[in-house]
RNA sequence: GGUCCGGUAGCUCAGCUGGAUAGAGCAACAGCCUUCUAAGCUGUGGGUCGUGCGUUCGAAUCGCACCCGGAUCACCA
């Protein structure tokens, strides 16, 4: 039983002894006290009153003399208008500190045969550009979420849809071929998903061109878009692609594998694997036979020009088309096939796609399709929707070149962390290589941090030209107070200073190293809220509060200097179990750890 | 127009299963490096929690209405 069961059921002995009535559970409300008032467990009166006829501070008396003389736990109390602050005496809290320490999975939950079964995905890239901002939340809370549902005794399977087809690839195709003169990553210099990217932007500069000419020349703007000779151009390309012509597919093969080897370099630096790669190209028809079944018993039905639709109004949505007029499949089509294929192969218990809020309407569609279509593990779709990353002046679009592209940023930000780096004369006595590393983990612990640490379904507003924090609750910041407890533990060995048997008998814990043993303890509510929630905002305010506190503890003792052995090996312990918490916590959020920085 | 999401300090955000005087960081100002890393610590100033009404002993938190911003309502993905 936890303290604060304990506690509880010692309230609702109090109420039935002093006043002969029976709380209820709900009656019993206990929080932990306020930094601002004395005291580490409150119990708010308010809900009692009615049970003992009383004044709010008689009540919290009475039943602050009937928990002090009956309960063992308690030092003393203290009432503020109808709130009782109870005070825990000492060793309970040495207690929490020990029961911490001797668990050595101290929060997380080992994934096991009977884990639930959740599959992931998240990324998604499209092979006609390279990633920006965008796409970096994406995959950092993909890849966060991931870590949080593992820790919490998930069984996870990460996997990455890749849209290589379709005619935004046709596209920078067409635009290579034409304007291109062979250009390859090698003789350009370029990575090769910005140089795909490059020819994007061209097709659309050209595109938008003629159909401005032809505007001009007196058609309608829709008009002037589908008979653009360059998007023209681009569907007979798609066609063929369809078809399998043999130089069409080549060049598609050829692009494609630039593009590839540009995003491997990406994914290193963001530290990020996948379970399982799935290409559109190859999974693009599984729907397909879905859609026939259901258009046979009835569920489907075709419309007046041939294509065959869904009516989902019944539900509040709209009719929603699943094969085009010519037979050929839509995106909706391609998620069906896909879920189907993956349920087939993970029999998951759970399937979460990450995927941006513009998207809530698709998922909400998807789901219920699935359902109509009798596939009974239809509700374990989850769509895990989150905001945009939107600049001042608006949204990011690549066809714009409107975009913080990914791999600038985080060129920016390493060299920034180089810069502060050397400035605070923290890469001395470090190899190159060292300093690379410690140099590149910083600017991505900034990055991601910078990113996780706000609400999920919350836009984020970035500001190019206000660079990202080092100072503060920031990834460094986190990053950094692991160092300094690193470090104690560095230098205790340097001074060869040895551990000792903690005992749990002593009175001297101050109020800074009691809420720090009272937060930590409760890492692992955290967790389970986290995983719940599916949220790595709460595991970086919980994170950034650890840290905190611990840098404030490291500022008032001199652990190391400490004479007495008992007090010193306390606050060892306390340290040594903090940076375990933080530890777990980064790598949570995808961060690497430094242990000097 | 329908649906969904957001609106908290100058800026970026916590807090939202109702509880104490609404919290952090950044920016500004003032202190703290001879002892385990100052990317740190301490302090000062800064608020009609979008607006109004309601429920309640008690509302940033719950309900209703409205205002502002965004997303979405494709035979695009």
């Amino acid at each position: 039983m936890s303290i604060e069961e304990s506690l509880k059921q010692t309230v609702i002995n109090a109420v039935s002894t002093l006043y002969s009535k029976e709380a209820a559970d709900s009656q019993i409300q206990i929080q932990k006290t306020k930094k601002e008032f004395e005291g580490d467990l409150t119990i708010v009166v308010f809900p009692l009153l009615k049970l003992s006829g009383k004044k709010p501070e008689d009540t919290a008396n009475e039943i602050g003399n009937y928990i002090t003389a009956n309960w063992n736990n308690a030092k003393g109390f203290n009432v503020v208008k109808g709130f009782l602050n109870i005070s825990l005496k000492h060793t309970v809290i040495t207690d929490i500190l020990l029961g911490i320490n001797a668990k050595p999975d101290f929060g997380t939950v080992p994934v096991t045969e009977k884990s639930k079964k959740v599959v992931i995905e998240f990324s998604s890239p499209n092979t006609n550009k390279p990633l920006h901002l965008g796409h970096l939340r994406n995959n950092f809370l993909g890849d966060s979420i991931s870590k949080i549902l593992k820790a919490g005794g998930n069984n996870v399977i990460k996997v990455n849809l890749v849209n290589d087809r379709g005619i935004h690839i046709c596209k920078s195709m067409l635009a290579w071929q034409k304007w291109g003169h062979g250009e390859t990553p090698e003789t350009s210099g370029i990575k090769g998903d910005h140089l795909i990217g490059n020819y994007y932007v061209e097709f659309d500069k050209h595109y938008k061109q003629e159909i401005k000419d032809l505007m001009a020349q007196g058609m309608t703007e829709d008009e002037a878009k589908q008979k653009a000779p360059s998007i023209v151009e681009a569907h007979e390309m798609l066609k063929k692609w369809e078809n399998g012509d043999k130089e069409v597919v080549e060049l598609w093969k050829t692009m494609n594998s630039w593009v590839y080897a540009g995003f491997d370099v990406t994914y290193k630096l963001m530290g990020i694997e996948f379970d399982k790669i799935y290409h559109e190209s190859e999974t693009y028809l599984e729907g397909k036979q879905y859609v026939l079944d259901a258009l046979e018993k009835g569920i489907c039905h075709k419309d007046e020009t041939g294509a065959t639709f869904i009516d989902l109004t019944a539900d509040g949505l709209d009719k929603k088309i699943l094969l085009r007029r010519d037979g050929t499949t839509v995106y909706m089509t391609q998620d069906l096939g896909t879920a189907a294929m993956r349920q087939r192969e993970f029999n998951f218990d759970e399937h979460i796609y990450v995927v941006g809020n513009e998207q809530d309407y698709h998922f909400k569609a998807l789901k219920l399709v699935l359902k109509k279509m009798g596939f009974d593990w239809a509700d374990a779709i989850k769509h895990f929707s989150y905001g945009m990353v939107e600049l001042p002046n608006g949204k990011m679009k690549s066809r714009e070149g409107t975009v913080v592209d990914a791999d600038d940023l985080i060129a920016e930000m390493t060299e920034t962390a180089r810069q502060t780096s050397e400035e605070l004369g923290k890469l001395h006595e470090m190899s190159k290589e060292q300093q690379d590393e410690t140099v590149s983990t910083i600017a991505m612990a900034a990055l991601k941090y910078f990113i996780l640490k706000v609400d999920p379904k919350k836009t984020i507003l970035f500001n190019p030209a206000e660079s990202i924090d080092f100072n503060g609750n920031t990834g460094p910041f986190v990053l950094y107070t692991y160092a300094r407890i690193c470090s104690i533990f560095r230098k205790l060995e340097e001074k060869s200073i040895s551990r000792e048997t903690l005992s749990a008998d002593f009175d001297t814990i101050s109020e800074t190293e009691s809420n720090l043993i009272q937060f930590i303890a409760t890492f692992p509510n955290v967790l389970q809220d986290a995983c719940k929630m599916c949220s790595p905002a709460q595991i970086a305010n919980f994170v950034y509060e650890v840290c905190k506190q611990f840098n404030q503890f490291y500022h008032d003792y001199k652990i190391l200097g400490e004479e007495n052995s008992q007090i010193r090996e306390f606050r060892l312990t306390l340290a040594e179990n903090a940076g375990r918490v933080i530890k777990k916590c980064l790598n949570m959020l995808g961060i690497n750890v430094l242990e000097k920085m």
